[in-house]
DNA sequence: TATATATATAAGAAATTTCTTATATACACG
DNA sequence: CGTGTATATAAGAAATTTCTTATATATATA
Protein backbone atom coordinates (compact mmCIF):
# COMPACT_ATOMS: atom_id res chain seq x y z
CA UNK A 1 0.00 0.00 0.00
CA UNK A 2 2.71 2.44 0.01
CA UNK A 3 2.96 4.86 -2.57
CA UNK A 4 5.26 3.20 -5.03
CA UNK A 5 8.09 4.94 -3.54
CA UNK A 6 10.17 4.06 -7.03
CA UNK A 7 13.99 4.36 -7.07
CA UNK A 8 13.98 7.29 -9.79
CA UNK A 9 11.35 9.55 -8.25
CA UNK A 10 13.14 9.34 -5.12
CA UNK A 11 16.36 9.76 -7.02
CA UNK A 12 14.66 12.64 -9.14
CA UNK A 13 12.59 14.40 -6.07
CA UNK A 14 16.57 14.68 -4.61
CA UNK A 15 18.36 16.25 -6.91
CA UNK A 16 15.54 18.84 -7.48
CA UNK A 17 15.42 19.68 -3.81
CA UNK A 18 19.34 20.23 -4.40
CA UNK A 19 19.14 22.25 -8.11
CA UNK A 20 18.42 24.93 -6.15
CA UNK A 21 20.95 28.19 -4.94
CA UNK A 22 19.10 29.30 -2.04
CA UNK A 23 18.73 25.38 -0.46
CA UNK A 24 22.43 24.96 -0.92
CA UNK A 25 23.04 27.98 0.29
CA UNK A 26 21.06 26.52 3.21
CA UNK A 27 23.02 23.50 3.67
CA UNK A 28 26.33 25.50 3.62
CA UNK A 29 24.90 27.69 6.22
CA UNK A 30 23.91 24.64 8.84
CA UNK A 31 26.52 23.05 8.00
CA UNK A 32 28.82 25.64 9.60
CA UNK A 33 26.49 26.11 12.38
CA UNK A 34 23.00 25.00 13.09
CA UNK A 35 20.54 27.88 13.28
CA UNK A 36 16.68 28.25 13.23
CA UNK A 37 14.81 29.41 10.12
CA UNK A 38 14.36 33.02 10.81
CA UNK A 39 18.02 33.79 11.65
CA UNK A 40 18.72 32.24 8.78
CA UNK A 41 16.32 34.08 6.17
CA UNK A 42 17.74 37.05 7.53
CA UNK A 43 21.79 35.82 6.86
CA UNK A 44 20.64 34.92 3.56
CA UNK A 45 18.87 37.68 2.74
CA UNK A 46 15.42 36.22 2.03
CA UNK A 47 11.79 36.72 3.32
CA UNK A 48 11.47 34.37 6.13
CA UNK A 49 7.83 32.49 4.17
CA UNK A 50 10.72 31.65 1.41
CA UNK A 51 13.47 30.65 3.81
CA UNK A 52 10.58 28.33 5.41
CA UNK A 53 9.43 27.00 2.45
CA UNK A 54 12.60 25.45 1.53
CA UNK A 55 13.57 24.30 4.94
CA UNK A 56 10.64 22.16 4.49
CA UNK A 57 11.69 21.03 0.99
CA UNK A 58 15.03 20.12 2.54
CA UNK A 59 13.55 18.38 5.36
CA UNK A 60 10.92 16.09 3.37
CA UNK A 61 13.94 15.07 1.50
CA UNK A 62 15.95 14.05 4.50
CA UNK A 63 18.55 16.33 3.92
CA UNK A 64 18.24 18.53 7.09
CA UNK A 65 16.50 17.87 10.51
CA UNK A 66 15.51 19.59 13.42
CA UNK A 67 17.91 19.41 16.05
CA UNK A 68 17.73 19.45 19.83
CA UNK A 69 18.57 22.58 21.17
CA UNK A 70 19.07 24.30 24.59
CA UNK A 71 15.81 24.69 25.97
CA UNK A 72 16.91 27.77 28.27
CA UNK A 73 13.75 28.65 30.50
CA UNK A 74 11.43 31.39 29.69
CA UNK A 75 12.63 31.94 26.00
CA UNK A 76 11.11 30.93 22.90
CA UNK A 77 10.50 28.00 21.68
CA UNK A 78 12.98 27.80 18.48
CA UNK A 79 13.78 24.76 16.34
CA UNK A 80 17.13 24.90 15.57
CA UNK A 81 18.10 22.97 11.99
CA UNK A 82 20.85 20.94 11.32
CA UNK A 83 22.44 19.10 8.07
CA UNK A 84 21.69 14.95 8.24
CA UNK A 85 24.71 13.18 7.38
CA UNK A 86 24.00 12.38 3.61
CA UNK A 87 26.21 10.77 1.33
CA UNK A 88 24.83 10.90 -2.14
CA UNK A 89 27.35 9.70 -4.64
CA UNK A 90 26.15 9.74 -8.38
CA UNK A 91 27.96 8.07 -11.32
CA UNK A 92 26.22 6.73 -14.73
CA UNK A 93 26.49 2.99 -12.82
CA UNK A 94 24.65 4.11 -9.72
CA UNK A 95 21.89 5.75 -11.87
CA UNK A 96 21.61 2.63 -14.49
CA UNK A 97 21.24 0.90 -11.25
CA UNK A 98 18.66 3.20 -9.62
CA UNK A 99 16.42 3.34 -12.74
CA UNK A 100 16.61 -0.31 -14.29
CA UNK A 101 16.93 -2.30 -11.29
CA UNK A 102 12.52 -1.69 -11.03
CA UNK A 103 12.11 -3.15 -14.13
CA UNK A 104 13.09 -6.64 -13.57
CA UNK A 105 10.18 -6.71 -11.33
CA UNK B 1 36.89 37.02 -18.66
CA UNK B 2 35.16 33.80 -18.35
CA UNK B 3 31.78 34.15 -17.29
CA UNK B 4 32.58 33.62 -13.71
CA UNK B 5 31.87 29.89 -13.40
CA UNK B 6 31.51 29.76 -9.84
CA UNK B 7 31.32 26.58 -7.86
CA UNK B 8 27.26 27.18 -6.66
CA UNK B 9 26.19 27.85 -10.11
CA UNK B 10 28.17 24.90 -11.40
CA UNK B 11 26.63 22.72 -8.78
CA UNK B 12 23.21 23.89 -9.36
CA UNK B 13 23.11 23.43 -13.24
CA UNK B 14 24.48 19.71 -12.47
CA UNK B 15 21.78 19.08 -10.18
CA UNK B 16 19.18 20.62 -12.42
CA UNK B 17 20.59 18.25 -15.59
CA UNK B 18 20.14 15.46 -13.06
CA UNK B 19 16.44 16.68 -11.41
CA UNK B 20 14.70 14.79 -14.80
CA UNK B 21 13.28 11.11 -15.01
CA UNK B 22 13.99 11.50 -18.39
CA UNK B 23 17.49 12.53 -18.65
CA UNK B 24 17.92 9.60 -16.16
CA UNK B 25 16.29 7.08 -17.77
CA UNK B 26 19.05 8.19 -20.48
CA UNK B 27 22.01 8.05 -19.16
CA UNK B 28 20.82 4.33 -17.74
CA UNK B 29 20.11 3.10 -20.89
CA UNK B 30 23.39 4.60 -22.65
CA UNK B 31 25.03 2.68 -19.61
CA UNK B 32 23.69 -0.42 -20.53
CA UNK B 33 24.45 0.24 -24.47
CA UNK B 34 25.80 3.70 -26.36
CA UNK B 35 23.09 5.14 -28.81
CA UNK B 36 22.09 7.46 -31.21
CA UNK B 37 19.14 10.13 -30.11
CA UNK B 38 16.68 8.92 -32.91
CA UNK B 39 16.88 5.24 -31.19
CA UNK B 40 16.88 6.60 -27.93
CA UNK B 41 13.74 9.06 -28.25
CA UNK B 42 12.00 5.37 -29.37
CA UNK B 43 13.43 3.43 -26.18
CA UNK B 44 12.04 5.96 -24.37
CA UNK B 45 9.10 6.50 -25.71
CA UNK B 46 9.16 10.39 -26.36
CA UNK B 47 9.38 12.48 -29.52
CA UNK B 48 12.59 12.75 -31.07
CA UNK B 49 12.87 16.64 -30.30
CA UNK B 50 12.44 16.17 -26.55
CA UNK B 51 14.66 13.19 -26.67
CA UNK B 52 17.54 15.64 -28.14
CA UNK B 53 16.84 18.59 -25.86
CA UNK B 54 17.47 16.10 -23.01
CA UNK B 55 20.61 15.33 -25.01
CA UNK B 56 21.50 18.57 -25.02
CA UNK B 57 21.07 19.36 -21.75
CA UNK B 58 22.77 16.36 -20.41
CA UNK B 59 26.21 17.15 -22.79
CA UNK B 60 26.14 20.93 -21.59
CA UNK B 61 27.48 19.50 -18.12
CA UNK B 62 29.44 17.05 -19.36
CA UNK B 63 27.39 14.30 -18.21
CA UNK B 64 27.73 12.81 -22.20
CA UNK B 65 29.77 12.71 -25.14
CA UNK B 66 29.56 11.73 -28.46
CA UNK B 67 31.53 8.52 -28.85
CA UNK B 68 33.44 7.30 -31.90
CA UNK B 69 31.44 4.56 -33.75
CA UNK B 70 31.84 2.58 -36.77
CA UNK B 71 31.83 4.40 -39.80
CA UNK B 72 30.96 1.83 -42.08
CA UNK B 73 31.20 2.83 -45.96
CA UNK B 74 27.90 3.78 -46.92
CA UNK B 75 25.70 4.39 -43.60
CA UNK B 76 24.40 7.73 -42.64
CA UNK B 77 26.55 10.15 -39.99
CA UNK B 78 25.10 9.21 -36.39
CA UNK B 79 26.13 10.33 -33.23
CA UNK B 80 26.52 7.53 -30.65
CA UNK B 81 26.49 8.61 -27.41
CA UNK B 82 27.76 7.74 -24.01
CA UNK B 83 28.14 8.52 -19.85
CA UNK B 84 31.21 9.97 -19.03
CA UNK B 85 32.51 9.26 -16.48
CA UNK B 86 31.50 10.99 -13.78
CA UNK B 87 30.95 11.00 -10.14
CA UNK B 88 29.62 13.36 -7.81
CA UNK B 89 29.51 12.83 -4.31
CA UNK B 90 27.33 15.15 -2.49
CA UNK B 91 27.50 15.73 1.33
CA UNK B 92 26.76 18.62 3.53
CA UNK B 93 30.64 19.15 4.12
CA UNK B 94 31.07 19.24 0.03
CA UNK B 95 27.89 21.89 -0.29
CA UNK B 96 29.66 23.70 2.56
CA UNK B 97 33.23 23.66 1.02
CA UNK B 98 31.68 24.59 -2.86
CA UNK B 99 29.48 27.32 -2.01
CA UNK B 100 31.01 28.96 1.55
CA UNK B 101 34.82 29.40 -0.24
CA UNK B 102 33.85 31.71 -2.92
CA UNK B 103 33.22 34.05 -0.07
CA UNK B 104 36.70 33.73 1.06
CA UNK B 105 38.37 35.60 -2.10
C1' DT C 1 1.76 49.28 23.22
C1' DA C 2 4.85 49.37 19.40
C1' DT C 3 8.91 46.82 17.70
C1' DA C 4 11.64 42.79 17.14
C1' DT C 5 11.84 37.99 17.28
C1' DA C 6 9.81 33.66 15.97
C1' DT C 7 6.59 30.23 13.66
C1' DA C 8 3.19 28.67 9.91
C1' DT C 9 0.57 28.76 5.83
C1' DA C 10 -2.31 30.27 1.79
C1' DA C 11 -3.06 32.71 -2.51
C1' DG C 12 -1.48 34.44 -6.44
C1' DA C 13 2.21 36.43 -9.44
C1' DA C 14 6.50 35.68 -11.80
C1' DA C 15 9.87 32.93 -13.72
C1' DT C 16 11.54 28.78 -15.49
C1' DT C 17 11.31 24.20 -17.30
C1' DT C 18 9.21 20.84 -20.01
C1' DC C 19 6.92 19.32 -23.91
C1' DT C 20 4.52 19.51 -28.47
C1' DT C 21 4.17 20.81 -33.03
C1' DA C 22 6.07 22.52 -37.06
C1' DT C 23 9.84 23.17 -40.19
C1' DA C 24 14.03 21.97 -42.65
C1' DT C 25 17.54 18.83 -44.31
C1' DA C 26 19.47 14.31 -45.95
C1' DC C 27 20.05 9.41 -47.14
C1' DA C 28 18.41 4.64 -48.13
C1' DC C 29 15.14 1.32 -49.44
C1' DG C 30 11.27 -0.58 -51.89
C1' DC D 1 8.46 9.05 -54.97
C1' DG D 2 6.83 7.73 -50.53
C1' DT D 3 8.33 5.69 -46.07
C1' DG D 4 11.62 5.06 -42.50
C1' DT D 5 15.80 6.48 -40.50
C1' DA D 6 18.48 10.30 -38.83
C1' DT D 7 19.74 15.17 -37.42
C1' DA D 8 18.67 20.12 -35.80
C1' DT D 9 16.09 23.93 -34.24
C1' DA D 10 12.34 27.39 -33.36
C1' DA D 11 7.94 28.87 -31.52
C1' DG D 12 4.58 28.50 -28.47
C1' DA D 13 1.73 25.87 -25.08
C1' DA D 14 1.58 23.52 -20.72
C1' DA D 15 3.24 22.47 -16.40
C1' DT D 16 5.96 23.28 -12.52
C1' DT D 17 8.80 25.86 -9.43
C1' DT D 18 9.95 29.95 -7.18
C1' DC D 19 8.89 34.01 -4.92
C1' DT D 20 6.02 37.76 -2.87
C1' DT D 21 2.45 39.42 -0.18
C1' DA D 22 -0.87 38.83 3.19
C1' DT D 23 -2.66 36.69 7.27
C1' DA D 24 -2.48 34.67 11.83
C1' DT D 25 -0.33 33.61 16.18
C1' DA D 26 2.87 34.24 20.22
C1' DT D 27 6.62 36.01 23.29
C1' DA D 28 10.02 39.51 24.79
C1' DT D 29 11.66 44.04 25.18
C1' DA D 30 11.91 49.02 25.13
Amino acid sequence: MEPTDDGLQTLVKTMKALANPIRLRIIALLEREPKHAYALAKELGVSYPLAHLHLKGLKKMGLIEEIEHEEREGRPSVKTYAPTDFEIVISSKMIHDVVLKEEEE
